[in-house]
DNA sequence: AATGCGGGGTG
DNA sequence: CACCCAGCATT
C-alpha cells in the first residue's frame, strides 16, 4: 500500500516537472477568469483544441463577461461560434450566462451542485471550472485525462465514482492548475490512444507500460455526415448566422422549399435558434 | 444504455 | 471513406 503511494508520488512529481517544461500555449491558459474558463470548456467539448484556439479569442473579445454574453443577439452569437460545430452548445452557453446573471449575482458559482444545475454544464465542465478557476482540489476527468490516469496511476478499470475520488486525491494541493494542464498535455501529446511510451516522462513506474488496450472504451461511430440531417441543420444555421433571418429567405437560400426544410426549420426553432432577445 | 448533435482534419 | 475529437442532454 505504502509502496503504491510512493510510486504514485514519484509519477506525480515527474508529470508536474514535464508539464512545466512542455506546456502548450493556449489562449484560455492566459487567464483564470471563471467566465473565460467556462467558455473555453464548453467550446472544447468534442471539439479539437486547435479549432477552439482559433475561435476563442475573437469570441471572448466580443463577449468578454457574463453580462455581455447574457445579452448576446443569437445571430451574432452563432456567427462567432461558426467553425466549432454543435451549435446548440452556443445557445446553452448563453442560457447559462443568463442564469448566472439573473440568479447568481453575475458570478460563476464555485460549487459543484450549483454548477451542475446550469444548462450545458455536466460533471466534466463543473470540475474543470472548479479546478482551473477556483483552485479546488478536484480532477477534471474527460476521456483524455481518464485514459492518462487509468494507465499510469491506477492500471485497472475503475468505476466512475471511485475513479473520480482517487483522481481527486491525486491532485497536488499546491499546484492544482499546473497539474490539470500537465495531465491534459500528456494525454494530448504522448499518452494518446496509440501512446508514445518511448518518449514518455512516466515510463519508469507507469502501470501501463504499453500493455493492453486503450482503457477508454471505443466511441460510437457516427453516421456519414454528407447528406445527413446534421449537415442540413448546419447549413440552415450557417445561413442564419450570416444574416438570412426570415424563414422564407432561409428556405430559398437552402434550396428546398418543401416539407423537408419545414421540418428542419421547426426543429431548430423549437430549440431556440431563431428566438429574438427576450430579457 | 443508447442516441443526436458539426464539421474540419488526418491517414 | 473511416476515424478522430477537453461531453451534455434527452429518452
Amino acid at each position: 500500500m505504502k509502496v503504491l503511494k510512493d510510486q504514485q508520488q514519484r509519477l506525480q512529481t515527474e508529470l508536474l516537472a514535464w508539464g512545466n517544461q512542455h506546456r502548450r500555449a493556449l489562449p484560455w491558459r492566459e487567464t483564470r477568469d471563471p467566465f473565460l474558463v467556462l467558455v473555453a470548456e464548453v467550446m472544447l467539448t468534442q471539439t479539437q483544441v486547435s479549432r477552439v484556439a482559433t475561435i476563442f479569442p475573437s469570441f471572448v473579445q466580443r463577449f468578454p463577461t457574463i453580462a455581455v454574453l447574457a445579452d448576446a443577439p443569437i445571430q451574432e452569437l452563432l456567427a462567432l461560434w461558426s467553425g466549432l460545430g454543435y451549435n446548440r452548445r452556443a445557445l446553452r452557453l448563453r442560457e447559462c450566462a443568463r442564469s448566472i446573471h439573473n440568479q447568481h449575482q453575475g458570478l460563476v458559482p464555485d460549487d459543484y451542485r450549483v454548477l451542475r444545475s446550469l444548462p450545458g454544464i455536466g460533471p466534466y465542465i463543473a470540475n474543470a471550472i472548479l479546478a482551473q478557476a477556483f483552485n479546488h482540489r478536484v480532477s477534471a476527468l474527460d476521456t483524455n485525462t481518464r485514459r492518462v490516469l487509468l494507465r499510469a496511476f491506477f492500471g485497472t478499470l475503475e468505476q466512475t465514482r471511485e475513479l473520480q475520488r482517487k483522481a481527486d486525491e491525486l491532485v497536488p494541493a499546491g499546484q492544482i492548475w499546473t497539474w490539470t494542464q500537465a495531465v491534459f498535455d500528456l494525454g494530448a501529446t504522448i499518452c494518446r490512444p496509440q501512446p508514445a511510451c518511448a518518449v514518455c516522462p512516466l515510463q519508469e513506474g507507469c502501470l501501463f507500460q504499453g500493455r493492453g488496450d486503450d482503457p477508454h472504451k471505443t466511441p460510437r461511430r457516427q453516421s456519414t455526415f454528407e447528406g445527413s440531417h446534421r449537415q442540413l441543420r448546419g447549413r440552415v444555421i450557417a445561413a442564419f448566422a450570416q444574416g438570412v433571418t426570415t424563414k422564407a429567405e432561409l428556405a430559398r437560400h437552402i434550396g428546398l422549399s418543401d416539407s423537408a426544410f419545414d421540418q428542419v426549420y421547426n426543429e431548430l426553432a423549437q430549440e431556440g435558434f431563431f428566438e429574438p432577445n427576450t430579457t
